[in-house]
DNA sequence: CTAATAGTGTCTATTAGACAGTATGTT
DNA sequence: AACATACTGTCTAATAGACACTATTAG
């Protein structure tokens, strides 16, 4: 532990063999509803993730979290909000820490550790004015980022590791074309996304605040990739919404009632 | 991002406001086995935590985790391995990032972060030279670390947090007597271990090579701290472990067959 | 009417919990 | 024999998956 002085002096007495720079980097994942095709077909949703552009070195002119170096006298979700600084309703957004990653190499110039959040947001009442949405689609091998004009694959590994006497199936980052270890970054927050998915209520951050069923199963399948059964996914989130006496209508099909999520204390898990 | 040189060169340029210093910790589980009362009895079992006194201020002479600042050119990983330097294989341990503990005053001296490390270890191979091990117990309200001649109370409070739209309810520390937030740490590092015996092999890194599955049950109804019926028991785990042609006898009942672990990689999680 | 989605009912296979009952060692 | 634990079988309730069926709209 450091020899130095109080906290408020600002006198710091540092060892060189302990100077690591402290950094946040953020994995915003939001839902964005493209044109249907026809008046009766319902959008296709998209899972999206925010990136910008990096403007200097290194790494000038790829592809990068929003993210940066944590100030001393700031806490990590202060940082994380203060990179996200664009208008929006920020107070109520959803943020959680993700890992922190410790690679030696992972900044060229020299030892910065980066503790990435992971946030959602519903991508309407967000102005992203620097950065860009690009879509997100896995497919076998690689996942996939797509906006209008580019297209950012980033390789995946399958493999086996072996922790203490268990042994992990692990997803590795095999190439990427994104700045720093971002790629890895990344897919821990699609997984993470993905698992609390089944056991939380995490898709609620998503939704707008009155949403039909079928909406919400779409942000389900969009996440998970996989397409679900109208039926059991009712029976499974039933319990989480309750409705309200509005209706959806307009499209070319039996109108579907609106739902609000219902915050029940008591079945918090 | 710095405006800082290469890696390797030792002239840096940390921005006042940017310096923190960077610390891991270990929260490190293992379960002892103490005598048993009677020739038939089988033995008690504890969840146990290896806690240090601490040597110099602040908090001299407070309990706390093993731990330590981590150097420029370590990792997290070799950095805590570093701090649990006493013998034993640690080449084969468990070690898994908890979470980083990032409150400004979490050091009284200056804005020190602290990436917490779960570590799990057959403690008849590992030997505490420093430390000295606590057994913990789990009830109302608090979290108890005893040893022969100590006690501490951790208070723990239930609460209600939010998370942008959803709720979740949560475990606070109110009360602490360990030295900096190792309470809150400590909660952490129990909720962890609790909840991934659910899901995962994590268990088998506490038991010796061959084990029986009355061993195995109570190792779980340690960590969970409620009894477990034995034929449920034995169902969920009996894919996880094969048996071996040995039996440990000599106690005043059926002989138990001794089972290992199955590191069946088509059945990894 | 038709295409498309909304919403309900139910059969089946699997799993979790509870518990009764049998087996076998040491003293 | 008696005690303590090892181990097995089975009934029951809850749950997950699959699918068939009905309902309702805009055009």
């Amino acid at each position: 532990m450091p020899e130095t002085v109080a906290y408020t002096n600002n006198t710091f007495a540092i060892k060189q063999e302990n100077r690591i720079l402290v950094a946040v980097d953020a994995v915003i994942f939001s839902v964005s509803a493209e044109a249907a095709q026809n008046y009766r077909r319902v959008e296709d949703q998209r899972l999206e993730l925010l990136l910008i552009k990096r403007p200097n070195a290194p790494y000038e002119g790829k592809w990068a979290l929003p993210g940066g170096l944590v100030k001393a006298g700031e806490t990590f979700e202060e940082s994380v909000r203060r990179m996200m600084k664009e208008k929006a309703d920020l107070g109520n957004i959803y943020l959680e820490q993700l890992y922190t990653f410790d690679n030696l190499y992972r900044d060229p110039r020299m030892r910065v550790i980066s503790c990435a959040y992971l946030s959602l947001i519903d991508r309407s009442k967000y102005l992203a004015e620097q950065g860009k949405w690009f879509s997100l689609v896995q497919k076998a091998g690689l996942i996939r980022l797509e906006s209008d004009d580019e297209q950012i694959d980033i390789k995946i590994q399958k493999s086996v590791s072996k922790n203490g006497r268990i042994k992990n199936k692990t997803f590795t980052v095999k190439e990427s074309p994104l700045a720093f270890d971002h790629g890895s970054i990344i897919l821990d927050g699609l997984l993470r996304l993905r698992n609390k998915l089944e056991y939380t209520d995490i898709a609620f951050n998503l939704t707008k605040d009155t949403f039909t069923l079928g909406d919400l199963q779409r942000i389900y399948e969009t996440i998970l990739g996989t397409p679900l059964m109208a039926a059991d996914f009712r029976r499974r989130i039933h319990n989480k919404i309750e409705s309200t006496s509005q209706y959806a209508r307009g499209r070319g099909h039996r109108p579907s009632q609106l739902f609000k999520y219902k915050g029940d204390l008591n079945k918090v898990p």
